[in-house]
DNA sequence: GATCCTCGAGTTCG
DNA sequence: CTCGAGGATC
């Protein structure tokens, strides 16, 4: 070969591949691009078209090589510079002082060591190996001695260098660097993921985890860079020159070489500081960007970490404080049937009882029967639940590995468990219903319904009285309630003067509720609240409404004609005549002028607010009605159409969205200054 | 006709 | 809170 000079051509691919390799890690790293993803893509554009015409150019760690190279037959087994450790366990304060006076007890330097907390991820660990600060192999942990070379699909993560430094000026990388991290995907971007997959009809993924596992483990590297793989890394196992020899100065030199690390370490004098801010965590972990099991308390000293050697896999020198877990798995006892106040049948699982996340699940939603189905849900199965930072539970899916093949898939119910008839799937529909009008499970949750908050609001009426009156044939229809007298009260089991008295008082207040919410009470199908509230509104009385015909409702807003369909159908029937008639015979029969409500000025009018979290000073409630005296709207949900988000304690997911659109964010004071006509 | 928005319905444990 | 579906809007 010719000595070459070096070309201009050479010169450009190597200023090209730079100034790519700086924006991934602005980008994938730092989180804080400085270019556009415009003038992004004409870089990398340009270096793809050089290479193209200059092949004898192309080099391992360019960018244009993330994803490439052909599918493989299967894994190549690589040994590891030195043993993958696991981590011991503690799942209390109490157990990790227990770990820290065994230690201390083996070296008296413990007693005055520092510690740092990190997060403990909960992906794929990975070995990365970097030569001359290129990244030449990467390797899934195995068995910890043993793992397999997953370099081509590690390649396609953007987070991860294929050089290090990054930046020149910074720290240098000895000539052999081997670091451990984890492979992740964050919760943002698995939701994206799944959103996507399900909208393109695809199989969804049961949580980050998994699917950032199955990634990695792909023959076909391009199959992984279509996955949204993270990278964090957090140990160094093996170096040919000096590394730090504190954790904290770990965490701080791999950031400085340009490598991903765990957001949210820190450092403590005591272990009672770091124990506190492993439980802080704890109840925090929704607002961590990834899935973590727990967090890791580490001797800061990692000479003195080392010296004090392992038990089996676990070194001495760290302990995992796991959260309480928000994840299992358990048996699926049987699958029960409820009968709504529609008539509709959900299914829902009745689960060997277990802890999830602090509390103990016996019952979950399996939403409706398609669920079921799509899910190849069977009774006996093993099935994975979750509890996230919503508090309640549900089935995720089975666990197919566990099944014994004694397990029988699910079929439908024929009849109502409550009235025995039999059950019709309407057409177009994924509900099975129940259509028998005197079904006595849908009389009691109607009548759970009209006693209701929003409802006629009817205090000590709740399920159980509902099914006690329903069972003794004391309600035949909701109406009935009126026509209870204390007699009656007292032959149900728990009742006594005092009660009766009590619930009969209630019943009479509930008289004069308004006309919105009797309309509501009513259960009318598709009409809540809302609805009932502009019904209301418009008909002022339930006889003008009841001679509503198809074409009067369609005129209100909101009401198309399915549900001017509902509504004339639900009238019609002579049950619902005869209760109305009821109704009235008992005086119950509000009627709304429709200009009662006008007296605050309207300054809100036109504006539409959603409320998230807890507010101090006032219920939802009240802010609702405050918002609407003026004239303003709230919903439930953000969209661009939302003026104002009114954020209170422990907000939910509707303040992010708040904040990517750009909607205005209030908090309780913020709120009252637009109540008062102050501020915007 | 497609997309966006809003409403309704169902939901667990302590 | 989340999903599905009905309704409104472009």
């Amino acid at each position: 070969m010719p000595q070459r000079k070096v070309t201009r051509v050479e010169e450009r691919i190597k200023k090209l591949r730079d100034q790519i390799n700086f924006h991934n890690y602005r980008y994938y790293v730092l989180d804080a691009p400085v270019i556009s993803d415009f003038e992004y893509d004409r870089l990398y554009r340009e270096l793809k078209s050089l290479e193209a015409e200059h092949p004898e150019l192309v080099t391992a760690d360019s960018p244009t090589q993330r994803v490439g190279g052909e599918p493989l037959d299967k894994f190549r087994k690589v040994s590891h510079p030195g043993p993958i450790l696991s981590l011991g366990n503690a799942n209390s304060a109490e157990e990790v002082r227990a770990w820290f006076d065994r230690i201390a007890r083996l070296d008296r330097r413990v007693a005055s060591a520092s510690f740092v907390v990190e997060p403990k991820l909960d992906g794929l660990t990975v070995v990365l190996h970097y030569e001359k600060g290129i990244f030449v192999l990467g390797a899934t942990r195995g068995d910890g001695d043993t793992g397999e070379d997953i370099t081509a699909n590690l390649k396609t993560v953007k987070s991860l260098p294929l050089r290090v430094p990054v930046e020149p000026g910074g720290p240098q990388s000895p000539d052999r660097l081997v670091v451990r991290g984890e492979a992740l995907i964050l919760r943002a971007q698995f939701e994206q993921m799944n959103r996507r997959l399900e909208q393109n009809g695809e199989k969804t993924f049961v949580n980050p985890r998994n699917a950032a596992a199955g990634a990695l483990r792909q023959l076909d590297p391009s199959i992984t860079a279509r996955r949204p793989i993270s990278l964090r890394c957090y140990a160094i196992v093996d170096a040919s020159g000096g590394v730090p020899k504190r954790q904290s100065a770990v965490i701080e030199y791999l950031r400085d070489l340009g490598l991903p690390v765990p957001e949210h370490t820190s450092m403590h004098r005591t272990l009672d500081q770091a124990v506190l801010e492993a439980e802080r965590w704890a109840s925090r972990r929704e607002e961590l960007p990834y899935e973590a099991d727990g967090m890791v308390i580490k001797l800061d000293d990692l000479e003195l970490a080392e010296s004090l050697g392992a038990v089996g896999r676990d070194p001495r020198g760290a302990i995992a404080f796991k959260f309480a877990a928000q994840e299992v798995t358990t048996r699926l006892v049987d699958i029960g049937v409820n009968v709504g106040r529609t008539g509709v049948i959900t299914p829902y699982a009745i689960l060997e009882p277990v802890e999830v996340g602090g509390v103990t699940v016996r019952q979950a939603t399996l939403h409706n029967f398609d669920f079921v189905r799509e899910k190849d849900i069977r009774v006996g199965d093993r099935v994975l639940i979750k509890r996230a930072g919503e508090v309640i539970p549900y089935v995720i899916g089975p666990v197919r590995e566990a099944r014994t093949g004694a397990e029988a898939p699910y079929s439908l119910p024929t009849k109502c468990p409550s009235c025995g008839e039999r059950l019709e799937k309407l057409a177009q529909e994924v509900a099975v219903y129940c259509l028998n009008a005197a079904c006595p499970a849908q009389l009691v949750r109607n009548l759970e319904h009209f006693a209701g908050r929003g409802s006629m609001d009817i205090e000590g009426l709740g399920i159980k009285v509902a099914e006690l009156l329903v069972a003794q044939g004391l309600v035949t229809d909701v109406a009935d309630v009126y026509s209870l007298r204390k007699e009656d009260f007292l032959q149900l089991e728990g009742f006594a003067e005092k009660r009766a008295e009590n619930l009969l008082a209630a019943i009479e207040r509930s008289k004069s509720q308004s006309l919105a919410r009797l309309v509501n009470a009513l259960g009318i199908r598709g009409v809540g609240e809302v609805t009932a509230g502009d019904l209301a509104r418009r008909f002022g009385g339930l006889g003008a409404l009841s001679k509503a015909a198809v074409g009067d409702l369609t005129g209100v807003e909101g009401i198309g004609p399915n549900i001017a369909e509902s509504i004339v159908d639900w009238l019609g029937r002579g049950r619902n005549r005869s209760l109305l008639g009821k109704l009235r015979r008992a005086d119950v029969w509000p009627t709304m002028s429709t200009d009662q409500e006008d007296a605050a000025p309207q300054k809100l009018a036109g504006r539409t607010f959603v409320l998230t979290g807890t507010l101090a000073g006032m219920t939802r409630e009240v802010a609702t009605e405050l918002i609407e005296k003026f004239g303003g709207k709230v919903t439930g949900s953000v969209s661009k159409k939302t003026d104002y988000v009114v954020a209170g304690e422990s907000p939910g997911s509707k303040l992010a969205k708040a904040r990517e659109l750009g909607i205005q964010v209030l908090d309780e004071a913020g709120l009252r200054r637009v109540l008062a006509g102050r501020g915007r």
